[in-house]
DNA sequence: TAGTGGTCTAGACCACGGA
DNA sequence: CCGTGGTCTAGACCACTAA
C-alpha cells in the first residue's frame, strides 16, 4: 500500500505523540505548526498536516484556527465495555430458549419501552449458561407483528440488536443501557438455580432506530457470583 | 476557517452517508470509488478523499487496498459510560471525606491493586450525597508516598483519576473497571442509612501509569436503589 | 502584517487486486 | 493490463489571531 516500511506522516505523528507521552509537551502547550514540522522533516505541508491529523483524531491534540495546535489534558471519563456477543461474558455461553409468548403491555413494560399501554408485545426469555450453570436470565421484548415468525435458531446465534433490527426491517441507530442492582425474585432465582433475596447485576437495554423510535427492550439479570462485568477506559483514541 | 459556508468534502461525506443510512448502500456493498466521486462532484481525488475518509473514521466504510471502499455493518456492542464527575451520577453530589488513614495491603486487597501483600497503603473513605441522602461510598486506595500530603480540599473536588495521578506525578494511560452487584454489609448499610442485606451496584476501578503499573484503586458502593448506571450504543462514531 | 490552521488543486509514484 | 486505495508534492486562497 505504502511506498515505504513506514510512511512519512506517520512517523511525524509517532515523533509528536513520544513528545507528549514523555511530558516534553505538556498539556495546554502549544505544538509545532504545521510549516515547522513540514520544515523539520523535510516534507510539505499537507504531509505535515497528514500526521498532525492523527493525533488531533486520537484526541492528543486540538487545534485552534488562526493560533495552531495545543496539548489535550488526558482523561478518563469514558468507559467502554465490550458488549459484542464473545467478549461480554468473557467466554463462549449457552443460550437456550425457555419461552416465547405474546403479551399485552402493562404501564410498567410500556414505560421501559417508551410505547403505550396496551401494545402487543412479542416476549422471550432465554437463560445463558457458562459451563459453572446458570448465570443469567434474559427477557427480550419487541412490537408484535404479524406472520413476522422468529426463527429459534437465530435466537440463539445473534444477539438482541440484530434480532429486532431484522425484526423491524430497519437500521438500529442507537442503545440505551441501564445496569443496576437488584435483589432476585423467587421465580428469578429458580431459573438462575440460586436462592431469592441474591445480588444480581440487571442490565437493561433499549434499542432505537434512527429516527428515535422505540424497537425493542431487553432485560438481564445476572448472578453476581457468576458475573462481574468489565470495562476500560483510555484518555486517547489509540490512532497512533 | 473554511472558504464556504459548509467545505464541499463535507457534502461528499454528507451525501455519502445518507445513502447508506436510507438503504441505498447496503453493508457489504462497494462504494463509489475515489476518482468517480471526484468526477461526480466535479473535485479533485483528494478532497474526495478527504471527504471519505471522514466516513472512514467514523466507521460507516471500510476500504480495501487495491479494490476499493466497501460499506460496514453497524454494530452496537460498545456501551460508552460517562464517567466525568458531573454526569457519572447525572447530578452534582456533595462529597464528604470520612476518614482517611495509613493501612497494610492484605491478600486480598494487594490482588485488587495488583501488588504486594504487605505494601503500605494510603486509603481515603468518602461518601456521596445526592439531595436525597447518602447514595454512595467511595474507598480510594493509593501507594503510600512519605511526605506528599493530600490536600482534602482536592479530593472534595478533583475525580480520584485525577488524584491519583498528581499524588504518584504520573500520566494516568488506562483505567480497568469490574461493575458488580453486592449485599450490603452493616458497615456499608449504615455508612449508606439504609439496611444490611440491600442491593448495591459496586464499582471497582484500578489505574494504570503508561508503564502498566498499578497506581491506585477504589471501590464504590452504591444504593441500587437511588442509582441506576446508565450507558450508550452508537454503530458509528459521529464525525458527520 | 505575518503566521496559523482549513480547504482545495492537479499532478505524481507506489503496491495491490482482478481480469 | 487497468483500476483501486495509499502516499506525497508544491503550490494556492481563505478566515482568523495577535502583534
Amino acid at each position: 500500500m505504502s511506498g515505504r516500511v513506514t510512511a512519512i506522516y506517520y512517523q511525524v505523528a509517532e515523533d509528536l505523540k513520544e513528545k507528549i507521552m514523555t511530558g516534553q509537551l505538556l498539556p495546554g502547550e502549544m505544538a509545532p505548526s504545521e510549516s515547522q514540522m513540514a520544515e523539520a522533516y523535510g516534507i510539505s505541508r499537507m504531509t505535515a498536516r497528514q500526521g498532525i491529523s492523527l493525533l488531533v483524531d486520537g484526541g492528543y491534540l486540538y487545534s485552534v484556527p488562526g493560533k495552531g495546535y495545543y496539548v489535550a489534558a488526558p482523561n478518563l471519563d469514558k468507559i467502554i465495555i465490550d458488549a459484542s456477543r464473545d467478549h461480554f461474558f468473557g467466554q463462549k455461553m449457552k443460550v437456550t430458549l425457555k419461552k416465547v409468548d405474546v403479551i399485552t403491555a402493562d404501564d410498567t413494560l410500556a414505560a421501559k419501552m417508551e410505547t403505550q399501554a396496551g401494545e402487543v408485545i412479542l416476549r422471550m426469555q432465554l437463560t445463558l449458561d457458562s459451563r459453572e450453570g446458570p448465570v443469567a436470565l434474559d427477557s427480550r421484548y419487541l412490537p408484535y407483528r404479524k406472520g413476522e415468525p422468529l426463527l429459534e435458531n437465530e435466537l440463539q446465534y445473534a444477539d438482541f440488536p440484530h434480532i429486532a433490527a431484522r425484526h423491524s426491517k430497519v437500521v438500529l441507530a442507537k442503545s440505551k443501557f441501564n445496569i443496576g442492582a437488584i435483589l432476585l425474585t423467587a421465580k428469578e432465582a429458580q431459573a438462575l438455580e440460586t436462592e431469592q433475596g441474591m445480588a444480581a447485576l440487571c442490565i437493561e437495554q433499549l434499542l432505537f432506530d434512527r429516527e428515535g423510535k422505540p424497537l425493542g427492550w431487553s432485560r438481564m439479570v445476572c448472578r453476581s457470583d457468576r458475573y462481574v462485568m468489565t470495562g476500560v477506559a483510555y484518555p486517547y483514541a489509540e490512532r497512533v
